[in-house]
DNA sequence: TCTGGGGTCCTAGGACCC
DNA sequence: TCTGGGGTCCTAGGACCC
């Protein structure tokens, strides 16, 4: 561990214009000129659509008067996510240190592959390199000691571009940037510091942090003090499990008409279709069902219920979310709807137990002769704590690959 | 700028428990 | 009749991220 300390060993890798660089590999009469994705609100625009102005989550309409000559073409989400597994593909051939962020970045921790296949930095070179190649899509990489830096280090390095933050360089690095660049200040944070005069990272780190606390509340006080003071300890980690599954609906204004009960009704009914749905196939459960509702005014409100069984029924989700809309019903008739939306928390896995046992293996010896009385162990350990009738199931499960491997029979 | 769809984490109060 | 100190769970809302 001390050997790992004060180098800067994380990648943060993001592609650039994500979906717009997409509908630019695909289309070679997109190349070079402004490609804004999505017509309602702006997905994604290219960097010639940037250079107008053009923002994400921007209105179309504002997006097309900024940049008249621009291409709007429709979300094709299959082809993202095929790029995003062909992107992640190559991220995991760099080291099984993978911690996806979202569709179009990761973190990567590269400490430990130094004498096989370089620095961080050489590392980094290849990997840009080999999304261009393999997936056709420009990518920026970032690399420091931290996360948070490395983050800060792509955002900065933005388009298409590498760069590194030694450590001797951080606070020089961090502190002349403005606060938007914190991971964590938004529009509302960034008003009530600015309204304070607090325009810099510097300037957040020459604040106590009883003083950010003060204005800002515990959480938030405390993140942003250690950040700017370029502490961030949180390591790189895998496997990381989503803890909701949910979907939304846009309806558009309602202008004063009331909303049909069957109209609404019918919305909810695709809804909790289409997330059941989802947590079937993902092998998870949920307890805690949440309806989301935006009135016409964009104010919200959430209503949520706990069963007392996590399920992935449809009927049984359906009931609730059901029951949720009729308490809020006089609400939506005074203040109008334009979206509705439902979430299903606290996921468990599908009746799955893990367990996770240290094995042995002897100097000389193979892998299987290793691994073959491990997973007795394993089994045997299973059975007597769960019943052997109990188990139907198991599987064996690699830490970091994803490798998942039948040990019996459904 | 007038608005998509997917998420995460934090806060705060109330009910309840020992 | 008054009252500690510790905790969990649930609900609702807010801020933020991509």
């Amino acid at each position: 561990v001390e050997a790992t300390v004060g180098r800067a060993t994380i990648l943060h890798a993001d592609l650039d214009a994500f979906y717009a660089s997409v509908e630019q590999r695909d289309d070679p009469r997109l190349r070079g000129r402004p490609v804004i994705v999505g017509g309602g609100v702006v997905l994604a625009c290219s960097y010639e659509a940037k250079a107008c102005g053009v923002k994400t989550a921007m209105g179309g309409k504002a997006a097309r008067r900024l940049c008249p000559q621009a291409i709007v073409v429709d979300p094709r989400m299959e082809a993202y996510s095929a790029a995003s597994t062909a992107v992640f593909e190559v991220f995991r051939n760099t080291t099984p240190l993978v911690e996806g962020i979202s569709i179009d970045e990761a973190f990567l921790d590269v400490g430990g592959l130094r004498r096989l296949v370089g620095t961080p930095t050489e590392i980094a070179v290849r990997l840009r390199r080999a999304v261009r190649a393999e997936v056709g899509l420009p990518i920026t990489v970032g690399v420091a000691r931290t996360k948070f830096l490395a983050k800060v280090a792509s955002a900065v390095g933005k388009p298409d571009g590498l760069l590194v933050v030694p450590p001797g360089a951080e606070t020089a690095f961090l502190h002349p940037l403005p606060i938007e660049r914190l991971w964590g200040v938004g529009p509302i944070t960034s008003r009530k510091l600015r309204d304070r005069g607090i325009r810099t990272v510097g300037d957040i780190a020459e604040i106590a942090e009883a003083n950010l606390v003060a204005m800002l509340g515990p959480g938030a006080g405390r993140h942003l003090h250690a950040l700017a003071h370029n502490r961030d300890p949180r390591h790189v980690t895998t496997n990381r499990r989503r803890g909701s599954i949910g979907s939304q609906r846009a309806l558009g204004f309602s202008h004063g008409r009331p909303r049909s009960a069957q109209e609404l009704d019918a919305v909810v009914v695709a809804l909790v279709d289409r997330v059941t749905r989802r947590m079937r196939a993902a092998d998870r459960l949920g307890r805690t069902i949440v309806l989301r509702l935006r009135f016409d005014d964009f104010a919200r409100a959430t209503r949520s219920h706990t069963l007392s069984e996590p399920t992935a029924h449809t009927s049984t989700v359906l009931a609730a979310v059901r029951a949720l809309l009729r308490g809020v019903l006089p609400m939506i008739a005074t203040r109008g709807l334009t979206q509705l939306g439902i979430s299903v928390g606290d996921l468990d896995d599908d009746g799955a137990v893990q367990l996770a046992l240290p094995f042995e293996r002897a100097a000389g010896s193979g892998l299987d002769a290793a691994i073959g009385p491990a997973l007795d162990v394993a089994l045997d350990e299973v059975r007597t704590r769960f019943g052997t009738a109990a188990v139907t199931r198991a599987v064996l499960l690699g830490r970091d690959q994803g490798l998942s491997v039948p040990l019996l029979p459904d």
